[in-house]
Order: structure tokens, then sequence, then C-alpha cells
DNA sequence: GTAAAACCTCAACTAAGGTTGAGGTCAAGC
DNA sequence: GCTTGACCTCAACCTTAGTTGAGGTTTTAC
């Protein structure tokens, strides 16, 4: 540990760990895959800047959305380039799963209501029943709503 | 193609595959996993009874409203063994799942909520927002709410 | 100045839910 | 009776989101 505890120096990886809740190997992983960056020191050790820990934060926050992560990876490159993002900005950023949460709670009453009528009838019929035709509300072959769910088969 | 078309013989793999709209190799992967079962032909070639078509319709919606195969295949074995399923049996299966939607639900309000704030203020402080304490809520070791996303870092 | 803790890279492994392909067999129709 | 499409098994591969471990280097603390 260096000397300062919690003044403006940069993070190492430890650090960041530590007070991100993200364990080193994911924090190794995301860099790998281009969500956060670091400077080296000459011994090549990471070092992050402090704007580091709102940008795990939000990758976190956005994966408990359920975004994935390549697409955080999307946002976060829409971010202002040379100059640390402002509260602003993550607030842009935030707003943009807003709608994801939306269509993804409607996504989930429709089901239940499809549920409840098959908790009704038990038939799970592939003629009758709504659960069975998902066809019916991803278009089937048309522009239909954003597939929101893994969507297991396709 | 066997002669009768729309009768009551067993069902070949593609004939399963074409009606539930399940790859084949989905359902070999399936029958692997025991959620399913098949008899066989003298040339070893699987034959579906046609009970399965609701089976698979029943692992299907379940997978829709999230449950892992491992969760599907638990509730398939409490099946009555020796007797087809009726539609009682699928209604009290397709109940289990009911309030686990609704917890999914309940879950994805409460993070909009928090969303919002997050979104208002810009923040994602790792004091101050509560999206970034979801141990507040996952109860940070105590028994707590179930946790029903992946839990990315868990 | 040295020991221990923290860090580095790279490769291999995990889990779920499958898909793909190779190499070989079965069954249906003509 | 033979061809063709459907089927069989088994192994390898895919994606996402990482973790684990080996083998080696840096930093920190005493």
């Amino acid at each position: 540990m260096p000397h300062q505890t919690a003044g403006t120096h940069a993070l190492s990886i430890g650090e960041l760990s530590q007070r991100s809740g993200v364990a080193p190997s994911a924090l190794h992983f995301y860099e790998r895959n281009g969500l956060i960056t670091s400077e080296r020191t000459l011994g090549n050790q990471r070092r992050y800047g402090r704007d580091m820990l709102r940008r795990v934060a939000f990758i976190r926050v956005s994966q408990r959305v359920g975004i994935p992560l390549k697409d955080i990876r999307t946002a976060l490159d829409s971010l202002p380039e040379g100059r640390t993002p402002t509260k602003r900005d993550w607030s842009r950023l935030s707003r943009l799963w807003r709608s994801e949460l939306d269509a993804r709670i409607e996504a989930l009453h429709h089901l239940r209501e499809d549920l409840d009528g098959c908790i009704g009838c038990g038939c799970l019929s592939l003629k009758a029943c709504r659960l069975q035709n998902p066809s019916d509300e991803l278009g089937a072959g048309g522009s239909g709503p954003v597939r929101w769910e893994p969507a297991p088969g396709a």
C-alpha cells in the first residue's frame, strides 16, 4: 500500500478492486475487452485514474440492468475522449438503460399474463397457447420488438 | 416421413423438432440432461411419445421465464412416473414459476427506481449511490432476498 | 538489503446452453 | 434393391463473463 490512503493518487489494481468490489481478474478482463484503461508504472504495473472508479461503477450497474459487456463497451466508447467524464456524461449513459429496463419489465408483465392463462388451462398447446407461439410477439420474421431475453434457441 | 401425418404415432426427432420449433441438437442435449426421454426403434432411432410435445413446450416456456435447465429438470422430475401427465400436472408446474416471475418483476422495479435516482444525480458514487451498494439489498452476508439475476461478480 | 505482499502475463479451465462436423447407420420411396 | 434423406454417436467448438494457476517480476516495509 502506498502512503496516501484517501488522496488523489492513481490507484493500483488492488485498490481499484477493493474500492469497486470487483475482482482483479475481472478488471484484467475488462481491460482486455476495452471497457477500462490504465497507465503503467516503469515496472509495468497498472495505475488507474480515479475516474475509473466511476467507470467500473457504471459497468456494474449496467450489468445489473442486464446489459451485456459488449453493449456497455459501446456505451462507454461514446464518452468524450481527452477529458474526464462529467456527471452529466454519466447521467446520459444511465438514461440509455432506462428504456431497456422499461421494455424488460413490460415483457415480463406480458409473460406473466400469458403464464396465468396457461396456469388456468394447463394446456401448453402448441396451437392454442400464446406462450407456445412467441413468434406472435417477436414478429415471426418481421422487425418486431427487440428480443430482450437471451432467446435460448436463436 | 411415415404414412400418418397427424395421427397418434410416436414422433421421430425430426417431427418433434418441427412441431416444437426446437432444433434436433437441442433435443439431444435435453435428453442427455434428463429433461426428455425417448424410446428407441430396433434401428436405434429415437421415438417420442406425444406427451413430449407438451414437455418440450414446458421447457421452452420455463426458459422464457428465465429458469435454468437444471431447475426445469427438477420441476419435471416431480411429475408422476408411470402415467402421462395431465393438464392439472402441467398447471401445477406452471404455477411454480409464477412467484419467480413476480420476484423478478419486483426486483426490476427496484432497480429502475435506483437507476432513476442515478440518472438524476449522475453520481454513481460508491458511497452515496444505492446502485453501488447491492450489498444493501443482498444482505451483505446475511440471508437476504434470493439472488435472481446472474449476479456477475459473485 | 531483503523478505513478503502485490503485481505481471499467458494458458487453461468453468458454467450454461447449446451447435457443428466427422464418420457411419437406418428407413422410405421408387 | 438401391439411393437419398433422416438418423445415430462422439468429440470439438461457440459465447459470455469471468476464475485459477504457473512461473516470474515489482513494490513496500522493516
